[in-house]
DNA sequence: ATCGCAAGTGTGTGCGCACACACTTGCGAT
DNA sequence: ATCGCAAGTGTGTGCGCACACACTTGCGAT
């Protein structure tokens, strides 16, 4: 076992057979001019017959180029979205260094905009040779992409997608599709014609993030396509104040009693999951998004009715990815990446493990 | 950018460091022996001290070795279940050819066992450095690994587990709770006390798959644990003989007109599709496995209610490269890799493609 | 004193490629 | 006829490592 070598056809094969040197095969290869036109074609004419396709390994070891990407993304803490799409960028990090790629990461705060304002000066005065960008406040992503755009920096946008940029790639869900599930999976389960409730977390001041406005927008699109009879009662909570929620929560279903389902579109459902556990209220169905601890918990509690998931581990590894195989010219990929919207329930939910995508 | 080079620490370096000869540390570091206690312990020092992580690039070009990896698979068409696993062996085919791991196919008939013992006979004739087995006829795949144990050749299962073997991985979904949620998802959207029907796909006298029998074990399990009240009949149908199935489910749905909900448990409940197509019977739901083109089809067009999915891309990705990394000393992986077990309704079925893990 | 041999050590080469550099050729301008 | 220069071409070196090979050292046997 073990053996000695697949005879691969090597560069210097190419040449022998075209009739030329190594350094004029290398020319061609890598568009770099001075070549006659008749060697040109004559190279081309062996790589396509041979099919060649170059030693990756060797070609990374002797370039020897370093490049760096920047991540602009939420900061986290253990069992959060981000954690997740944290892991699956460690992972490429990895493999990227293999090829002498560098992952440096810029943090933010996803419930304040100014937050990725400060991140985005310090990216400014940064050397990098790409970046990351979590596509959270859509506003301020433009201007950052018109900047990188002017300093010839490639960019790959992650979370939920921005129309009208030049990114070299984006990874993610589509948000209305998204919204789209989850109105399915809540209306299977509820009693035609009750009220349905949404949830939203926000900071005063600071809007929703993009991708929970095309999740609302696709959720109410099914409701309305097939017909649906009931109201929408909309509700405000805060991120960080349980008491508020409480009274706010009780007073929102005192006053609407025919609420039979609710949705939240970031992924804090297990906020309202807490509240209707601590109520025990079974009646009321709840869908939410994304597999962090909490709402796993909830999910197998049976609080949690069903859980929209977007693949956060492989979010992160794709956006790596694609951006270290264009730095190192091994690879391309597509420009949208819809990534499958998948459905968790009690009896799934175990086996939703993110390190293997 | 694409800066000059991470000044990384080499093997040359920590010669100097050590005061002896890069051949002493490469001794060291690969346990070749014939190094003086001394100089063992003095490198072994810096190598701690420096935190050397050796240029996997650079070690990979100048091995040089090329390890085989054989893939005993069942044969498949465009279209079909195993043409997506395949698709998943292609991608990490590429991948590891970087090593210099080379990939070879054997296939069988997976409605065929005597295919299989083929097969391995074709097998032991073979030289390789590594085996990645289908799983699908378990009394048979044991005495191979017997074999292959004998050879100390490492293999992997994809696609259902077979306990005591010595397997280096498996990966490929939990069979029985792949049942359950069939099971569930079936159940949910069927009137209760309705019946039930089991439709199997068999050649004569060949039994049914490791995989389909763990299935409906799973299956049978959450009805009786959720108290299911209706009957369960079983019919059974042929792989490539329409006119016998259509006459079959004709005789079978007048026997038991009281069935509401279907399933399959291998990937053909098209075959059960196409007949409640053409009948118009939309009275009956119908869960099956695997997003095959032909089992997507009839989602979309509401014939089947949910297909349970299990990322075949990502079973054969995985495979090669558990193996690959094992081989080239590269990586490790864990021995249970249980995938997760997909839902595909109509609303998230455009989003299930197999090239994004 | 010399030899053989084991144990230990260092050097040289090549993996396939990228890239700097030296070199050749042919043309128009003088 | 000679020169300068652009366009085109080939050679040499090194990326970091693995491994074959040559070599040194020190010991016991003769």
């Amino acid at each position: 076992m073990a053996e000695k070598k697949h005879p691969n056809i090597r560069i210097v094969d190419i040449a022998r057979m075209a009739g030329v040197s190594t350094g004029t095969v290398d020319r061609v290869i890598h568009r770099r001019g001075k070549v006659s036109d008749a060697n040109l074609a004559r190279v081309n004419e062996v790589l396509r017959q041979v099919d060649y396709h170059p030693n990756l390994v060797a070609r990374s070891l002797a370039s020897g180029r370093c490049h760096t990407i920047a991540v602009v993304m939420p900061h986290f803490a253990t069992g959060e979205y981000w954690a997740d799409v944290d892991s699956g960028i460690r992972r490429a990090e990895i493999e990227a260094g293999r090829y002498n790629v560098a992952v440096r990461r810029l943090f933010f705060d996803q419930y304040d905009r100014t937050s990725f304002d400060d991140a985005t000066t310090a990216l400014a005065s940064e050397t990098f040779d790409g970046a990351v960008i979590a596509t959270l406040f859509a506003e301020q992503v433009v201007p950052l992409t018109r900047e990188l755009d002017a300093r010839s920096i490639p960019y790959v946008f992650v979370d939920s997608h921005i129309p009208a940029c030049r990114e070299l790639a984006y990874f993610g869900t589509s948000s209305f599709d998204a919204g789209v599930v989850a109105a399915r999976l809540l209306t299977d389960r509820t009693e035609p014609g009750a009220d349905l409730a949404i949830a939203k977390i926000v900071r005063t001041g600071n809007g929703g993030s993009n991708q929970c406005r095309n999740r609302e927008a696709g959720f109410r699109d099914y409701l309305a396509r097939t017909g649906f009879a009931g109201n929408i009662r909309e509700v405000e909570l805060r991120i960080d104040d349980r008491e508020y929620n409480t009274r706010r929560l009780d007073d929102f279903f005192r006053e609407y009693p025919r609420i039979a389902g609710a949705v939240t579109f970031n992924s804090t459902c297990h906020i309202l999951g807490d509240y209707l556990a601590r109520r025990h209220r079974r009646d009321v169905r709840l869908v939410g998004y994304d597999n962090i601890r909490r709402n796993e918990e909830l999910l197998r509690a049976g609080i949690v009715t069903a859980l929209v998931a977007q693949r956060p581990d492989a979010q992160g590894y794709h956006s790596i990815m694609a951006l270290c195989g264009f730095l190192t010219g091994t690879g391309s990929v597509p420009r949208i990446n819809n990534m499958p919207i998948d459905i968790l329930l009690r009896e799934n939910i175990d086996f939703y493990k993110t390190e293997i995508i």
